[in-house]
DNA sequence: CTTCACGATAACTTTTTCTAATGACAAATC
DNA sequence: GATTTGTCATTAGAAAAAGTTATCGTGAAG
């Protein structure tokens, strides 16, 4: 293993460039002793003289001529590390592991991503899309960044911020366009369309409904929004999706959506990652483009 | 100017690979607080942290895997000037400029060239073909490694070695080949063709026939040997070339060449270079392909 | 033949880096 | 749920590295 210095590399650039022990000394801010030293150490290292001493001048040898190419070459590089950590210093940059759950990333995904595009131009996005519960162990195991889930996580080791809360609104039928909106203990009465086990949606909605979420339910559960809302526009029964996804998923069925009064559902939407990563800030940039994105597509469509 | 050091990218680079500063320390045969600290001054010095540090295991940030790959990229040049230095200890390494004089370069230096290919592959040789004034300066201010001319060249900044000794032969016109080779007294009488001014081998045939180089020759100067040897087919004149011209230079004229004895003309090329170069050894080790090289010729063409 | 410019060297000081010992804290174990 | 264990951070003092000032030696220039 070699033992050079950077130190040495810079010296010896300088004395390079200079072709004067006092004068790269004095462009490297150090005495001419101690920058003879080092070259002179360097060469040892090295076993060749980089440079040739005339009494009047001095100049690279030829393997010195060699070498300067490539420690200039190195020194740019080396100099680039610090020019990208004060890059990072300000927003993220490399990499960015973020888990999304089923019910959000359809909707808020696309848009999300346009926008790091544009506030985190080079940003490497790796979206991992699945259930809350293996979100939450590849958080802990190190494989993701942050993840957005609907809250609360209430994992001790993670840092949770809120990004919104939306109303969960029910779908039914056409049909029943103009019937008044069921309270939850009329809801409890009607065939409830669910998401699969393990959605935290379906928990939501069960929750809502004050029905235990190990009762096992009479109804078909369904693999995503988009199937139960078909199904509802088939008459088979009612669901509840969140309102981030209605202009989606009830553009093309035959289906109404209502909206519940008192009490009034809903889901609160974060960002989590864990406690240790040190890069907390950017993640709370990060949230922040997060947010701006659902602000923008309720601008867009809501009204 | 940042204040990195060879030393915590090394640590860096251990750590992200073992993921554990212990062994990470280990590795690098040192304890682990110094590595903790030295990692803690690189993340200092770049003002984001590289690792996250959780309770069992220690993971790079998203930051720290770019910095990682350029580290990586770095060091392995790094390790490759060490590389450089060890190869170029045992023979040159780089760019070789070689001045030669023109009454040399024709006959030997495509041999040479092919067996520096040979034992110095991948050196970069320029070839700098002039007069001996000019090569002299030029190796003075550094613009020429070495050069191969007559010796002596009597500089005291220089270091000379010699490679070979040649004899001077007549060349004369096919006609006179019965005819007894003259002395050089005789020779003084007849049309002598000799190079332009500058050129040492012209001095050394005047020298030879004991008339001074200041004295103006009445006979046409030739830019070339090959030149000389064309005028002396057409039967102008005579002249002396360098026994390693003979076989390129004869093969297409109607000349025959004739062998001075006693005294027998001669003279003897060497190499030179600066004093103060450094690579001395390297560049007796050039000299030494140059012999082979004269060598070679001689076995080849001489018999 | 003296002076000058310049790099090398020496002696000593300051700074950096290391080791050894210990602390703090979370995870694993009993 | 107290204890042990594994792991990184911190501290104090020792060792090593790098810097400074002063001085020497040498070849070039006046």
């Amino acid at each position: 293993m070699t033992n050079l210095t950077i130190r040495q590399l810079r010296y010896f650039e300088a004395l390079a460039s200079h072709g004067h022990f006092g004068r790269a000394a004095e462009a490297c801010s150090v005495t001419q002793p101690a920058l003879s030293v080092q070259i002179k150490e360097l060469e040892e290292e090295l076993g060749t003289k980089l440079f040739e001493r005339g009494a009047r001048q001095v100049r690279l040898t030829g393997f010195g001529e060699e070498f300067a190419l490539r420690v200039q070459d190195i020194l740019r590089r080396v100099d680039e590390l610090g020019d990208l950590a004060r890059a990072s210093t300000e927003k993220m940059v490399g990499r960015l592991r973020l888990g999304v759950i089923p019910t959000i990333a359809p909707y808020l995904l696309p848009r999300i991503i346009a926008n790091l595009g544009h506030s985190h131009h080079g940003l490497d996005v790796h979206i991992r899309e699945t259930l809350t519960p293996r979100l939450v162990q590849e958080l802990s195991e190190g494989r993701l960044d942050a993840a957005i889930v609907a809250l609360p996580v209430s994992e001790p080791a993670f840092t949770e911020v809120a990004i919104f809360t939306e109303k969960m609104v029910l779908v039914r039928s056409d049909a029943d366009a103009g019937k008044p909106v069921p309270n939850k203990e009329e809801l409890r009465e009607m065939r409830l369309l669910l998401l699969e086990e393990g959605h935290c949606f379906r928990d939501q909605a069960l929750s809502f409904c004050n029905i235990p979420s190990s009762l096992p339910q009479e109804g078909l559960d369904g693999s995503s929004l988009s199937t139960l809302v078909q199904m509802v526009g088939a008459g088979i029964g009612v669901t509840l999706i969140p309102e981030m996804a209605v202009p989606v998923e009830t553009r093309s069925a035959s289906v109404c959506v209502g909206h519940f009064k008192n009490p009034q559902p809903t889901r609160t939407v974060g960002m989590v990652w864990r406690k240790t990563n040190p890069l907390a800030d950017h993640l709370h940039q990060i949230a922040a483009v997060v947010r701006q994105s659902t602000d923008e597509l309720r601008a867009d469509e809501g009204v």
